[in-house]
DNA sequence: TATGAATGAGGGTTCATTCAT
DNA sequence: AATGAATGAACCCTCATTCAT
């Protein structure tokens, strides 16, 4: 599909540094094409960057309907991360080329917001499920919630500016510091049990 | 100085998306001049992107000159971060654009590098030193200011993808959670409330 | 066609100093399209010469195809010349800015050697057969056919460079000197009377 | 001086693509000065072919000065043109390149009217001194002396355009071809009387 | 006499976009 | 649905030239 590759092309530089050519030759379509599908440069743009988002939010759609456990979700959630880690990287990158960009889209707004705020949600909710189960210690949890979703916005920066970063331990390290903040001893990891 | 409105102009878009003339016009000089101090755009480019490391190199300095206590030390560098917070976004922005762009320039890779590695050093000075003194916990020292300048990026990237974040909330928060890490209770009043 | 133009324009100044805008208006055509055609200026500079050094070499060989006999062939020689005065000289202007052009080119270079080479091959044939049939006094044939193309660049040159050259005169002029070296008798009108 | 190294330039590639600032610098001195001293870069241009044809003509003049017979003088001619042929070569070149200029100059255009005129002259001249005194068939002194001149061009115009061309010798064939014309037994040249 | 700084005009080239087919 | 040809606007950059010193 055209979306995927212009999504692999706007991630790897800028909106503007890509041609509208570019995207036609690596799909191997003419460049009029384009324009038949998505009317404009933009269309194209705003298409790519909001299948992204849809994209991520079923991931974490699909991993609430699959598990209950407070636990098992962050768990679920940290291992989500670090899967999609490069997809969702890109993300990370086209939507700080997006914040910078004149042509705004409130669509792409409301998606965008919904996603950060889907996930602190989601975050906040885990916690005051472990805290009522008395799992966890009381925290205000949507600090907290935000405290680790700024952490891990900050890991995939790192990725993209620190070369030879360690995505996974960053992670690891992260949920360590989460757990320790909740006063939660994990089960020395899921490996250990299965 | 021209190398500062530059700086602004490339901070708020992407470095593509800037045109010489722009910022010939921002500064109210002939767009040949700056072909004739700074011969290219990817030269203004990196003489601006160099200047910004250079400033925040030198502002962790000074504050090292300046201070020598580790509990002082490290609330001085949440303090210059909040302080510094707009030419540091800027910096973390110009240069999520430098990552992606093609022409990579030696001289600023290093620098880049050296930047990170020196706050990371310094964090974990700070940290040894507490330690030492016996006012922090016994803990991985480069792990602790990886960690610490990770979610200071993830800060900085909230700034500029979530609208209306709290850059001084977050920062307190994560100085918050560093100070439990390292089991040091802090005396400011504001925390001190809580 | 866009190279006809452009030979013309070239031909009459230099390269540098014909703009590929003075082209595209010329040719009534936009400017990216000649862009879109022979990528660059002077990719259509080595179009145009191309075609011109075709087409000289074009009417030599039917030249050749035509007619057999050596004096024939030699007077068809300075026919052509004399007709094809303009494209000729316009040849000769264009490759002088080659020969002082920084962007050599293997192509041109090898059909510049193959033009001059194949006019004094041909000459030389011409003289040779002549000589056999017992028409013309034994020469160097090579250095009588080297004479002859040289001065006929030369009369080039003289159209450039001195005004109100007459071409015809001076062709004329060459042919009597030709004929008397080698001792040949033309029965033309127009020379029998002096 | 400035306007030799300018000649130098000019005649390495086109005016247009010679910068007042590439003169300066390969001259070591400010752009500005060369407007100083010339006024502008075609005043420089005007004032450097002025000065290569004087000396041109310089060489001719001494030459009448020197010798009297009009063998020796015809011999001493060529021996000139091969001489000197370094900065006649680039007088032709720098010539062309002025025949296509928009910018005519009349001083610039008598200047070379009389240089070719004078030429022509001297060899007429010469030719009929021969004649006069029996040394010489009787021959049109014009026709043979604007023979001799515009075959010279050519030897020039090939030196520009057929690499590896041999001055000396297409001189040499000049020469004796047109001892033959005038039916002249040279003495098979100075190098067997020494 | 000599210079560094500054400028306006224009040149080659690219690119998003359109149109006829 | 798909394409090759065509376009206008704009971009980076260069250059002849001027000016204050």
């Amino acid at each position: 599909m055209i979306m995927s590759v212009a999504l692999d092309l706007f991630a790897n530089s800028y909106y503007e540094s890509v041609t509208v050519r570019d995207i036609a030759t690596a799909c191997d379509i003419n460049t009029a094409l384009i324009y038949y599908y998505f009317g404009s440069k933009k269309g194209l743009f705003r298409a790519a960057i909001e299948a992204s988002i849809r994209e991520a939010l079923f991931e974490y759609e699909t991993l609430r309907a699959e598990a209950d456990d407070p636990v098992e979700l962050i768990e679920g959630w940290f291992e989500i991360n670090v899967r999609s880690y490069r997809s969702l990287v890109r993300l990370v990158k086209i939507t700080v080329d997006y914040a910078y960009s004149k042509a705004r889209d409130e669509e792409i707004d409301r998606l965008l917001h919904d996603l950060y705020e889907h996930e602190i949600d989601q975050l906040a909710e885990c916690i005051e499920a472990g805290v009522r189960l008395g799992r966890f210690r009381s925290v205000d949890k949507r600090a907290m919630a935000l405290f680790v979703s700024v952490h891990l916005d900050g890991i995939f920066l790192a990725s993209i500016m620190r070369p030879g970063t360690d995505i996974a331990f960053l992670v690891a390290n992260l949920r360590e510091i989460l757990w320790q903040q909740l006063g939660y001893r994990p089960v020395l990891a899921a490996v250990q049990q299965s």
